[in-house]
DNA sequence: GTGCTTGCAAAGACTTTGCAAACTT
DNA sequence: AAGTTTGCAAAGTCTTTGCAAGCAC
């Protein structure tokens, strides 16, 4: 993540809050540093306890309050791997459809390029009478080198 | 759904009972038979309804232990749109990969080939040193009748 | 008879929400 | 000053679990 294509995030953020006559909060400035600084996905909690640091008064209400919002204005990719908590993290500013490869044994979360799903999703919905709001592509998979006895740790590339 | 195909489906979940030392109770036979009498897609809330008709004791918690066991032996798939609850389908005895496009005006599952999904998952996991578990390809989208002002229900196909 | 199953109700896990105080504009 | 936003704690929603009674093998 450069500096300027955090600034800019920055002002996509402002300009959306300002459009929808929401406000520009410490918390919400803090929130939005924690994940811009990151690089990684992170769950509802991971972003508790890491905004915490930076201060210690944002609530758990606050984070669940201001997720929505940075998802809203594309900021934020949620991504629901299937557990009971979601995962999210910073979009890349590209406009090439991703698809998910989660390692269900070190939870890393790789973003790969997929850009036949917009031909796919439009041919598919288009047959069934449908427009298409949003598409995911994920793939579960395990190490190999685990498996060969290897290490994995979510440290390490698989 | 033809009846030998369900019977067929019978005889795979009896024999996956045994190997693992279950027992076939009535009252997985009663949730077995309402999912395979129903074709369509449904939640845990929605199956303990129907099952409930069959035979009214059965509990919310045999519902939830049931389910497990026949998404274990692939007779039912379990899918998640990302909502904070599950939809479940029964399995199409046939093992093309499918794609699910979820209609969110009508809640409306339809699941359609993907075959270049197992070659694509492949692909882009070895290449991450991962073997694959499992993938999913969801595409969200809207009626376009709907948005002509036209009628859109649970009952018709968008 | 042995030990898996069940229903019930309570517990869990994550997320949302009501409210009064605090803050942005 | 007007209207958002926040933290707190309680409430919600779906799912899981402990336990004693019941049932399959």
């Amino acid at each position: 993540m450069t500096e300027s294509s955090s600034v800019q995030s920055w002002d996509i953020f402002k300009e959306h809050l300002a459009k929808q006559g929401l406000r520009v909060t410490n918390q919400r400035q803090a929130i939005f540093d924690v994940i811009f600084s990151a690089e990684t996905h992170f769950t509802a909690e991971d972003l508790l306890d890491l905004s915490k640091q930076r201060d210690n008064s944002i609530s758990r209400a606050t984070i669940y309050r201001t997720l929505p919002i940075l998802v809203d204005c594309e900021l934020v990719r949620e991504i629901d791997v299937g557990k009971d908590y979601k995962y999210y993290m910073p979009v890349q500013r590209q406009s090439v459809f991703k698809a998910q490869v989660v390692c269900s044994d070190c939870e890393n979360i790789y973003e790969v390029d997929a850009p036949f799903m917009e031909w796919y999703g439009k041919t598919v919905s288009e047959k069934l009478g449908l427009k298409v709001d949003s598409q995911r592509l994920q793939v579960h998979g395990s190490c190999i080198a685990k498996k060969e006895g290897k290490v994995c740790d979510k440290q390490l590339v698989c």
